[in-house]
DNA sequence: CTGTTAGCGCGTTCAC
DNA sequence: GTGAACGCGCTAACAG
């Protein structure tokens, strides 16, 4: 009352009250009731009771995070970009699990995270969101634009499964290696025709058989590291893109791969969402599995849906790939020159695979 | 190098370019500069070419976003607040579509999401993220406080499946009639002995038996309605309360349920993913569904791993409700007054229910 | 311990 | 069309 009636007669409801606002019922400066809220100075034990109390008088909820970000040049925000619809980002466990140990970390700094596509119209939070720094997830060919604005932008830039970039702070994981490892195994058993079935290739994630022409082409690091792997071991290898990390993507692969002929022995699945997709296929068409077909998945999350079976897959740290993106992150705004991190994934070994039989 | 020159010997290499620099470059005001960025004003070609050129020259990756928000006192972010671990959030199909139809409405718009949760060390970006509007989501009883929060930053706040609160944006889904819905049909298949396996009643995420008090003190209203939903068909019915909407947690639950003497005819599940934890239960202990037990859903999500059987269950438009969500953001933001929206479950019948049978 | 001063980088009045 | 001045709300320096 006493504010309204002394400082201003124009606006009798000031909205929102700024610390200026408090400062001045409290009848200090505004530094003061600054240092007061942040609890960063010294300030006596009376005067910070007046502070509170002209804040709660007026309602005030504390500085304005806005204000905050400019003066002090942060904003505590990480951006997570996505390049997937957000949906299909959110239908892989692997995935999830990664956003879960990148949250947990975040969270425990005090850091947000801020979710953008880049793709779509949502694209505009790229050059336009607040953020401190950035981390990149399952990046595609757009990501050297983006990139770019990024470092334009003086922001550190985290990616995780990407091909190497000046300014751009990699997580890796061995997908090439494992992939090998995982075909290593197939080989052993005898399996000598042998398919697979990748994760997307291109941003328009288009089906279909899988040529020299569109690998080469395609967005996708961790995909064609993951054929490439394959190809370490068998060379003449065929298979097909799916549509994205799903089960039922694997069964529509499935029955494409396992209608050929000479039907495959053994398929590598890019993920263990499409394995379970495939082992569905056999299903179908009345193969069994591990008899007449082995079935690799990767990830290593738990799927339901194919008990009794276990799937032999390649077990990746999903859930620490995520902190160490964080921790990553956290130390690059310290000014902290991280060392490069690389995950292994190992072969857990189900009865999803086994001896060719034929 | 002209610039560096002539502004400033002190600091050789300018790290962030403002819009300031550009301007100066360019040989135009401040002002200008900004409009030409903005497109908003009336800038003529020439001037306008000049200041991109500049801002090429200087690297310079476009207006501080910081800044703009605080000059335009709007930060383009929308807070999405999610009660749980943001794991198990993400591990519900249903939350998922939700966020899907939310992020797509948002991302049209302009707005990106940043992900906060209200419990754990997260919980400070309740009350420090810069946000223009928050999504109250799984709310708990945490709500009450955070709610306080931002009512006195200003911020509209929309909350989905919560109790009605005075400033605070309703959207409903008719958890309570949806549930009657799906045991009258059980009550006309001749259930009477009809248990339930409800969502997490507290924070906590505690297992065990229901009890009115637990219920009553419970911070999940939409866990309350479903209960009270079935209870207004069947007074006396017993259950118990998951630790999270999961198959294996329906998996333990069933355990529980069936285990009783006499042992339900049915069982509704407060989620697919815990009906189909039940049917495994079921099957674990030989017990035939829908034969011998019927088991109703919730959310009517595809679900993996119970074919043959198609789960009876209630269709709630989760991906709508997301969108209905944003929408509302958006008109609050506008400062529109949007109405109040209710969504409204439908009995999809599958063959996971039967009449009793014996 | 507290007050004063000076911006952070930008957008928006107004004049011209 | 363009420029000059001001202020968004806050905080880092210093001064007292």
């Amino acid at each position: 009352m006493r504010v309204e009636a002394s400082a201003a007669s124009e606006r009798p409801v000031p909205a929102r009250p700024n610390l200026a606002a408090v400062a001045a019922l409290a009848g200090v400066s505004a530094s003061t009731a600054s240092l007061a809220f942040s609890g960063a100075g010294p300030v006596s034990e009376p005067t910070r009771a007046k502070v509170f109390a002209a804040a709660e008088a007026l309602n005030y909820a504390g500085p304005d995070p806005r204000a905050q970000s400019l003066r002090r040049g942060r904003s505590g925000i990480i951006g997570v970009v996505i390049d997937d619809r957000l949906r299909d980002a959110f239908r892989d466990p692997a995935n999830i699990s990664m956003l879960d140990g990148l949250a947990d970390e975040l969270g425990g700094a005090g850091l947000a995270m801020l979710l953008l596509t880049d793709t779509g119209e949502g694209a505009a939070g790229i050059s336009l969101a607040p953020m401190d720094a950035v981390v990149l997830v399952g990046c595609s060919t757009e990501l050297h634009s983006s990139v770019k604005i990024f470092r334009q932008r003086g922001i550190p830039v985290i990616a995780i499964e990407a091909e190497h970039m000046p300014d751009v702070f990699p997580i890796d994981l061995d997908n090439r290696d494992a992939t090998a490892l995982g075909a290593r195994h197939l080989k052993q058993l005898g399996h000598e025709n042998v398919a697979v079935v990748s994760l997307p290739l291109e941003s328009s994630h288009a089906r279909g058989p899988l040529t020299r022409e569109r690998e080469a082409a395609s967005g996708s690091f961790t995909a064609r590291q993951r054929i490439l792997g394959a190809r370490d071991v068998y060379p003449n290898l065929v298979g097909v893109a799916s549509a994205g990390s799903f089960i039922e993507e694997g069964l529509i692969a499935g029955r494409a791969l396992l209608a050929a002929t000479p039907r495959p022995t053994a398929i590598i699945a890019q993920s263990d969402l499409l394995a379970v997709g495939v082992i569905r296929a056999a299903a179908e068409l009345g193969i069994a599995v591990p008899a007449d077909l082995s079935v690799l998945g990767f990830d290593g999350v738990s799927v339901e849906g194919v008990a009794p079976l276990e799937l032999t897959t390649l077990v990746q740290p999903s859930v620490e790939k995520g902190r160490a993106a964080g921790r990553a992150a956290i130390a690059l705004l310290d000014g902290g020159e991280p060392d490069p991190i690389a995950f292994v994934c190992v072969l857990r070994m189900g009865n999803s695979t086994g001896p060719v039989n034929s």
